[in-house]
DNA sequence: CAGGGATGCGCGTCGGTGTGCCCAAGGAAA
DNA sequence: TTTCCTTGGGCACACCGACGCGCATCCCTG
């Protein structure tokens, strides 16, 4: 199924306004509201759509500082993944997990209030995580580029 | 503003429901339609909620692959950050940008739809970008997790 | 005991949503 | 070229549900 410029228009407006009802969207598109409803739906249908979901502002929870942590593990044993990854699920901090090719086995993207609620969860959270051999840590200074989706998606028009 | 369990139940069900209804939203809470209402309205008010958002589903687009790339600049002076950042927004494939403490300036997420792709990428995107030094790829095998909301933000009951 | 804050119920209104039907455009076949 | 068929769009309508309001109640606190 190929996608249409009108499609990626409901797609890039839905991605900002999910609760936008039928007609409001149906004005910004330029469609009827019954022609973008199907749309829509087949959207959904499709799996373009996964499911809309609300937003948090992490800093009205105090989450202000996000850290990178490279994480290699004493074995890449399958035995040794499996275990470090049914723990790193656990973790209420660890927001992003990556198993990675290179030098480094696993890196994790981490929500903390400040430097020292991060040393909590790292002693807390991740220095018992199992099979771990060396736990590397960078802090964000800034976040520059935060998107759900790429904006490659939304720029080709094929119909 | 302090934030009970009930308001934490209302954000864990909106981060998977968006465009649930109040009286939907009620039943799973435990709370009346109205009641619900004036919490929702007060935990967007309050700016908790920052916007409800449709979630695609990448692979559906075929961005199947997901590098981690680390770019030192050739100086670290505030013209050069200014200038690296002003271009890296525009990057249509770049999701993630954040300035890093540590050796590594900048640590980009982007998404591709393959290895080929990333290296289109690299050669239209990322070599484009003025006062880079060093560009350092690595690919993410397999995603662990992936969170929009930690959930260490819905731990917590206070009230 | 009094008062404020939050809840629940009931109601009316409004808007969204879904359906049926017709129309226009484009492509294929005769 | 004509005709048929398919695909997508728009219009109108009716139904159902959501939404917001007012008011009584309850709980908790001072």
């Amino acid at each position: 199924m190929a996608l249409d410029r009108k499609d990626l228009a409901i797609l890039a407006e839905l991605t900002t306004n999910a609760r936008a009802s039928h007609t409001e969207l149906a004005n910004k598109v330029g469609l009827s509201s019954t022609a973008l409803a199907r749309r829509q739906k087949a959207l959904e249908d499709d799996g373009y759509i996964q499911d809309y979901q609300a937003t948090l502002d992490l800093a009205q929870f105090g989450l202000t500082t996000t850290v990178l942590v490279r994480i290699a593990l004493e074995s890449q044993s399958d035995e040794a993944l499996k275990a470090f990854e049914a723990e790193v699920v656990k973790c209420p901090s660890v927001v992003r997990c990556f198993l990675m090719s290179g030098t480094d086995d696993y890196i994790l993207i981490v929500l903390a209030r400040d430097i020292q609620d991060f040393e909590r969860i790292h002693r807390m959270e991740l220095s018992r995580l199992p099979r771990v051999a060396r736990v590397q840590s960078s802090f964000a200074l800034r976040e520059v580029v935060n998107r759900a989706v790429p904006n490659v998606v939304f720029g080709e028009a094929k119909r």
